[in-house]
RNA sequence: GGGCUCGUAGAUCAGUGGUAGAUCGCUUCCUUCGCAAGGAAGAGGCCCUGGGUUCAAAUCCCAGCGAGUCCA
């Protein structure tokens, strides 16, 4: 039973005759208005009931029931909402997509941090649900991505102080929330007796609160929750996970209404997705040739709509439920799969191509990391089901349909990014194809099975999948045995990451000063300033000094901390580092000074100067590189010196030096054009809906008003210092461009003063090949060409001269007769190569050569012709040791020496003592 | 952010410390009316860069650069 069983006793509820009653099948406690009702009205205890009955006043496509209900909403005094992006990690750092509308808020608007754009709100959000993945399709109701319709409203406690939160005072809450609802399936024409509320209390993410399911003919359409409480070990509630919960001073009104479900619901087809993507599916079968006759048709749609009644959550339950469904309908289960398999696919690339118009229109960059990896899978495993039922429509074709749909403006870029993914994609197919047949020819030579060992690494570091590795093996004539718990050993190859230590150390010192007031947003050009020393920190290393008020900006941003000195009646203290903590401002000392002082702050002007100028550039380059590359360019990093500042983007492909040059010469027009650098603390949500999400660049800030820094047509919430009109830069010069990730690239470039000095290093090295070759730096390239072509030429030469010196000197060594055979020892100070050279030409002779060169150490190589029983390994081993070294290699080349030179003749000498004796041996 | 794999001829790749290879492609010649093909000969390599270990490094170690891949 529900510890919030009262929670749940809504006076709505009394007054419009809902009684409460317990499923006798699972349990559920619900509300309902019918007083025949006996069971929950959710599967499995009940089947659907729309599927070829349409359960409201009309059929509606995916735009028409979002127009419904957000209209629907306005009209009762909801402000509409223009949904967020996919990628929830541009606002929040604890997720990667958006997974429900209330992602919007998290966490700064629920925590009450920050006030909601609008309040109460209503939105379509759309939704991304990773997890989903493998039911896509199968199930008949699944969807990877998909939109939250909702309401929400933010409410604070009555009896909270006004200003302690962003918002303040009920909006309203649990029985306007119901009402809504009802008045929202009255409006679409459902049966109010056909409405359950099922009890359902929601846990998640560290709150939790009571919820409602909302079920109307056998499918859940909404799920109201009333996110009220915060986990706390002192908490008078203990919910269904096991922890403690308390009463929160926010609670939160937040519903997810599924606006597939409600289309699928309105039109009755046998799964949502013919309901939602009709042409889309419509193209695909086509596309891939499926045909069905009447008659098959006919036992689709059966089977669809027997799936649906069945209750089948995961893709697994559908692969054992399949049985029955063919039985069922009557045929074979093996007629059945050839039959829905390609349907399958279909569904699920309609979604998929879905997801990924909603991913690259927001301007994910496909990549290993993060977001853009999962952007990757999506894709690939996209285009493998393409490829398996046939359809052979261009990737990028098939997304641009749904991106066209959505009325995204970068579609180009969207096609772009497909192709060279798609591209990668096959590359990457292709060189693993081969990998696999080379090692399948392997084993199956050898008769062996392919050992999982190689799968894995087939897999983990080459990508590519056991079931494809089967087939190519398969054919191959390899027998490969893929294990059960394959992806769990990949796992087991990686390390359980380590959780990152917590370094935010709290200061308690800190903890009871009051905030610094920050002097350097207010004139940017000012270098000094007087304060009062309000307390004086004792560290390892120094002192922290505690000011009233500071112009010195402390490191932040990407952009390192100031300089200077503080000067005092007792003396001058430079300051080395600057932090913020907890607002506090501190600076880094080397001795202490008096506590409550007055000191006179001067700050490093040279160095701050040209931060400001590295911090404005990067904003400046940012710009630049958006207007060359695309509108998906982000910031991924950035970093910023006195010398140099660096700049990571996301993209999809190498940045050429052509679109090098383009955005420095973009980015110096800016800063010719001398436009001036300003700021602004506009409200946040203003800030947002003016300029949208694109302005958090380098994270995001907290608070109600932000700062935002106009540079040129470019504008972004930043906390840094800047020049106060782009001229200021002087000019901006691009080092280099890299990429430190697939997905990233990182432009490093410099500003200023610096620029100058990077150009003149590159210039110098220019000057200083020149010079080396003696011609004007122009000519460089073709010189260092021509001396390369000419160097390869020459050492051909080289060798050619040197195989001629070596047969010429074959006859200058001394003869020996070691048994008949004739073996020559020679003294030749020369490189291995021409010893190498010599001894061959002996052995071509039919002799035995022992050369030794006294050139670089000591050297010996010794070579015998084929049918002379003499180890030449053994008789470098020997010799070797006399000179200090060693020595070995096949028994009729070897080559050896050691670093006494002085030996050499002596070693030689003995050398025909040796030749016997390796001989009799 | 972490793990793993790979950088050798124009392309694809062998090469477990001891004289740099194969296949395709390329050039020339032969065969042919011509093409495909076949035969013969040949050209083409800073073995990614820099350090280290060693008598000796394409090979082992470290760093860098470049590429691929899996995971969070």
């Amino acid at each position: 039973m529900s510890t919030l069983e009262s929670e749940y006793r809504l006076d709505y509820f009394e007054e419009n005759d809902f009684s409460r009653r317990e499923c006798p099948s699972c349990g559920a406690q619900f509300w309902t208005r019918d007083p025949d009702q006996e069971l929950c009205g959710e599967p499995p205890c009940v089947d659907y009931s729309f599927i070829d009955n349409p359960g409201f006043n009309g059929e509606y496509t995916l735009e028409e029931m979002r127009e419904n209900f957000l209209s629907f909403f306005e009209d009762q005094d909801h402000e509409r909402i223009e949904p967020y992006p996919v990628a929830a990690n541009r606002w929040r750092d604890d997720v990667l997509l958006t997974q429900a509308s209330i992602y919007d808020f998290q966490p700064l608007v629920t925590s009450g941090k920050t006030p909601p754009p609008a309040n109460p709100l209503t939105i379509s959000q759309p939704c991304i649900r990773m997890q989903d993945i493998d039911n896509v399709g199968k199930t008949g109701r699944h969807t990877m991505a998909f939109e939250m319709m909702a309401h929400h409203a933010f409410n604070t406690r009555e009896d909270v102080g006004e200003n302690e939160y962003a918002y303040h005072g009920e909006v309203y809450w649990k029985d306007q929330t119901v009402e809504y609802c009802d008045e929202f399936f009255t409006s679409m024409g459902a049966d109010p007796n056909e409405i359950t509320y099922i009890e359902d209390p929601w846990v998640g993410g560290g709150n939790a609160g009571p919820a409602i399911e909302v079920i109307y003919r056998g499918v859940e359409l909404a799920t109201l929750v009333f996110m009220s409480m915060e986990q706390d070990p002192e908490g008078e509630y203990e919910l269904k996970d096991g922890n403690r919960y308390s009463k929160m001073d926010t609670y939160i009104v937040d519903t997810g209404y599924g606006l597939e479900r409600w289309a699928w619901v309105s039109q009755g087809t046998p799964t949502v997705y013919e309901a939602i993507y009709p042409e889309m599916i419509e193209f695909l079968t086509t596309n891939a040739g499926i045909e069905h006759s009447s008659d098959e048709a006919d036992l689709l749609h059966a089977a669809s709509k027997l799936a649906g009644h069945m209750d089948i959550d995961e893709a697994e339950d559908m692969e054992s439920a399949r049985g029955e469904i063919a039985e069922g309908v009557g045929v074979p289960v093996e007629r059945l799969e050839e039959l829905m398999e390609p349907m399958e696919a279909v569904y699920a690339i309609a979604d998929h191509c879905r997801t990924l118009a909603y991913m690259l229109g927001d301007g994910i960059v496909p990549s290993n990391v993060a977001t853009g990896y999962l952007a990757r899978m999506v894709l690939r495993r996209t285009k493998r089901l393409c490829d398996t039922v046939g359809v052979d429509a261009p990737l990028d074709e098939l997304v641009d349909m749904q991106a066209e749909r959505l009325g995204y403006e970068n579609r180009d870029t969207i096609r772009d990014i497909i192709r060279t993914e798609v591209e990668k994609y096959r590359e990457t197919l292709e060189r693993g194809g081969r990998r696999v047949e080379a090692l399948a020819e392997e084993y199956a030579e050898r008769g062996e099975p392919i050992p999982t060992e190689e799968l894995i690494e087939l897999y983990d570091s080459h990508g590519i999948q056991p079931d494809m590795v089967e087939e190519i093996a398969t054919e191959a004539g390899a027998v490969v045995k893929i294990p059960d718990d394959f992806y769990s050993q990949v796992a087991g190859r990686h390390d359980a990451g380590e959780a990152m230590a917590d370094t935010e150390e709290r200061d308690e010192r800190v903890a009871g000063l009051p905030e610094t007031e920050k002097l350097y947003y207010d004139d940017q050009n000012r270098m000094e300033f007087e304060a009062v020393i309000l307390d004086v920190i004792e560290r390892a290393e120094g002192y922290d000094i505690v000011l009233d008020q500071t112009m010195f900006y402390p490191e932040g941003g990407g952009q390192p901390a100031d300089h200077g000195t503080l000067t005092t009646d007792d003396g001058s203290f430079d300051i080395s580092d600057v932090q913020e903590r907890e607002g506090a401002i501190l600076h880094r000392v080397e001795s202490e000074p008096e506590k409550g002082a007055f000191v006179r702050g001067r700050i490093d002007a040279e160095r701050r100067t040209r931060l400001m100028a590295h911090h404005t550039a990067t904003h400046i380059v940012g710009h630049a590189a958006r207007a060359v590359l695309g509108e998906h360019i982000r910031q991924a990093g950035a970093q910023k010196g006195t010398e140099r500042a660096r700049l990571d983007v996301r993209h999809y492909e190498r940045i050429s030096r052509k679109q090098v040059k383009k955005i420095e010469q973009i980015a110096n027009r800016i800063v010719r054009d001398n436009v001036s650098v300003s700021e602004e603390w506009p409200h946040r949500n203003d800030a947002e809906a003016e300029h949208g999400f694109g302005l958090y660049q380098g994270g995001i800030p907290p608070g109600e008003r932000i700062r935002l820094i106009h540079v040129a047509a470019d504008v972004q919430a930043c906390g840094g210092t800047h020049v106060s009109r782009t001229g200021e830069i002087g000019t901006i010069k691009i080092r280099s461009a890299e990429r430190i990730q697939d997905g990233v690239e990182r432009l490093t470039f410099s500003a200023g003063a610096a620029a100058i000095s990077a150009t003149q290093e590159t210039e110098d090295a220019l000057y200083e090949a020149a010079s080396v070759l003696d011609v004007s730096p122009q000519e460089v390239p073709a010189t260092a060409e021509r001396f390369f072509e000419e160097w390869k030429a020459r050492g051909k030469e080289i060798e050619a001269l040197t195989e001629e010196l070596a047969t010429l000197r074959a006859g200058e060594g001394e003869e020996v007769d070691v048994e008949g055979t004739t073996a020559v020892i020679q003294r030749l100070d020369a490189d291995s190569d021409e010893l190498r050279a010599t001894a061959n030409a002996l052995v071509s002779e039919g002799k035995v050569a022992v050369i030794g060169s006294g050139a670089s150490g000591a050297q010996f190589v010794v070579a015998v012709p084929d049918g002379v029983r003499i180890n030449a390994g053994e008789v470098v081993g020997t010799l070797a040791s006399r000179v200090g070294g060693g020595g070995g290699g096949p028994p009729d080349f070897a080559q050896g020496g050691g670093p006494d030179a002085e030996k050499l003749d002596e070693a030689l000498d003995s050398a025909p003592d040796v030749l016997k004796q390796v001989l009799d041996a």
